[in-house]
DNA sequence: GTTGGCACTCTTTGCTTTCGAGTGCTAATA
DNA sequence: TATTAGCACTCGAAAGCAAAGAGTGCCAAC
């Protein structure tokens, strides 16, 4: 069955209401808010369709309606308006992303703590890489019983390591190791650090002490560390800030989830491509902690295989649009400044794009 | 008026009881449970003697007794048994302090996150440095457009930063920059770094296009950084565990305060040693927000300036002697593992100090 | 100093009543 | 045929109330 202009009309102001009071909305308060010149009788007999067809549900029969995840999605899908960010809050975005954006490593809990800031919901950030490799080797001789590692990888990453040793030695060794770890163990994955690799570069260095396989660790520990996909929560706190979380145990369920990093994606699955926010709504998410929570998602490129991914969580009754928008705007510019050079994010929010979930998928 | 014996061990039993049971407890199960040979009626006599002297309260008349900070604090500075941890325990935590510990800074939040599980409350880690300086200084070369600085500091952090130029810089200008570097920053503290300073290297090393007072800031961006107290709370989810938390507001309002990054300790004090533990009961808390809260904090040395805070924050009604035996554990071995070299944790619990707030102290 | 006994207090729990918001239905109207 | 006014009905939330129970305080006896 087609669903009229008016029921969407109607559709939209009932979860307009519902998203911003939290309470069941009664044909009243809609016949005098959506603005099109009828009466409650009529807008009850909407309402008793619109229940029929699901998108909407009453909590009991002498109740207002409150929206089903399908009027959520129908709601997403077509009929909210896509909020533009005022010129303040853009700004503010940009500004606090100039404000600490270096290396991504450092970046990842600033990202997760902005987007909670920004949106007064829970959020996290997620990074993802893959085939990471070493670019560049580098020993440091401090003294006769320390010295740094220091690692370049592809992605431009730069990790160190201090080790003490108990026994001395000598510089010309540190050099002669460093010169073969930079030839051999560049440009290669982790699992191409083999024990043959390693003893061979042992054997080359005339080591005798060890001190290759120490080394050889922290590629390894590195380039593993480097790919493991690293993910963030902050502002679980304000998860409380929401009434449906009032019930306690619904509440620390839900933030022993997340902050036990429960995953959010359909495992497997990835973003299509930047600038575009997936929204799961209820039972559309696949964790089963998260089926009556939504889940907004945005995801950047900061170049040369590395993904990442901001969201925020939610009860199912929150603010798509405004979220969306601002989820939107920050990946763009994460985009833009970590090198994926996805031009500028002034101009984004016009083209955003928000898809939805394929419902009943399986996993 | 002093306390007699059996008051103190009437105390102690209520105060055991009711940390286990959040319940204000009666005159009948301590008859039972204290092991006193005596009945109800005589321990009624002693609890209205403990109301009056101030040890504990009821929350109306016809209730249970419960006991107030004061008692609280006595159970904590005599009563209560110290606690010896399990050798599943102590192992436990050995196992994981010994799984990742490289440098400190990585550690931070781990060590918070395990507080946190060990013990099952909110829990914070804080690192204090004073007077850091650079102990060395690394320019690697990588090519003409890209060097990555790497310094070590006095506290045996390692930091780098990768440098992107839009010119060319051949590489004798590098090592001349480095080794200046090395001669004129090191050992040096923040303040120390004068424009001064800077523009007498920037004329030494014949730089022209501004890459000394790049690498100028860096040191000063390490340097400050190093010093600013930095601190990670975990777990903030655990405090709705506790049944005095069931409100959401009191919760929100506690777990803002904590993931703001609220000061715990008084300004300007900081804990005598290693192996002291530090309790705050409720009101003798500073900050507004932990009035109703207890505090458990022990700390550790890293040596080189370097100390560290981990605490726990709880209800008033803590299991005090289990969290802070835990807690001292693990400064113990947070000592011993970062260079301070405190002896063996092994023997810990046995010497275990803990110290009280002087009660009323002003801020 | 200790104990059993008993009246008293005050919360908790469950039940009933009332109130009101919002509905569904019907009959009248444009 | 679509809309509207009117009205009886439903059901949850709030308020009021009585009974139950836990624990106390006090007194008189030991």
């Amino acid at each position: 069955m087609a669903i009229s202009e008016r029921k969407k009309k109607i559709l939209a102001a009932v979860v307009d209401e519902y998203i911003q009071t939290a309470e069941p909305v009664g044909s009243k308060v809609i016949a005098q808010k959506a603005g099109l010149g009828c009466s409650s009788a009529t807008i009850r007999n909407e309402l008793a369709e619109l229940v029929n067809m699901g998108y909407l549900e009453q909590p009991h029969t002498s109740a207002g309606r409150v929206p089903t995840p399908m009027g959520y999605r129908m709601y997403v899908n077509e009929l909210m308006e896509r909020q533009k960010l005022s010129l303040e809050e853009t700004e503010e975005i940009n500004r606090r992303l100039n404000q600490k954006l270096q290396q991504l490593d450092d970046t990842i809990s600033d990202v997760s703590r902005l987007a909670s800031q920004l949106t007064d919901y829970p959020a996290l950030a997620i990074t993802t890489f893959s085939a990471v490799t070493i670019k560049r080797f580098d020993i440091i001789y401090v003294d006769a019983n320390t010295f740094i590692i220091v690692v370049m990888l592809s992605n431009n990453a730069v990790k160190n390591k201090l080790v003490h040793l108990p026994v001395s030695v000598d510089q010309s060794m540190m050099q002669r190791l460093s010169s073969l770890f930079n030839s051999g163990f560049t440009g290669i994955t982790e699992d191409q650090i083999t024990p043959l690799l390693i003893n061979s570069t042992e054997r080359a260095a005339d080591d005798t002490m060890g001190l290759t396989s120490v080394i050889a660790a922290f590629a390894i520990e590195v380039l593993s560390e480097a790919q493991t996909p690293t993910s963030f929560v902050s502002g679980e706190n304000r998860l409380l800030n929401q009434p449906e979380f009032r019930d306690p145990d619904k509440a620390h369920k839900l933030m022993g989830y997340l902050s036990g990093g429960g995953y959010i994606l359909p495992p497997g699955e990835t973003l299509a491509g930047p600038n575009e926010v997936r929204v799961l709504i209820g039972p559309e998410n696949v964790a089963e902690e998260l089926k009556d929570s939504s889940v907004i998602i945005a995801s950047y490129d900061a170049g040369d295989n590395t993904r990442g991914i901001i969201g925020v969580v939610g009860p199912t009754r929150m603010d798509y649009s405004a979220v969306a928008a601002k989820l939107s705007m920050l990946a763009a510019g994460l985009s833009q400044r970590l090198g994926g050079g996805e031009g500028p994010p002034e101009g984004m929010h016009n083209k955003l794009i928000i898809k939805g979930d394929t419902p009943n998928e399986q996993r």
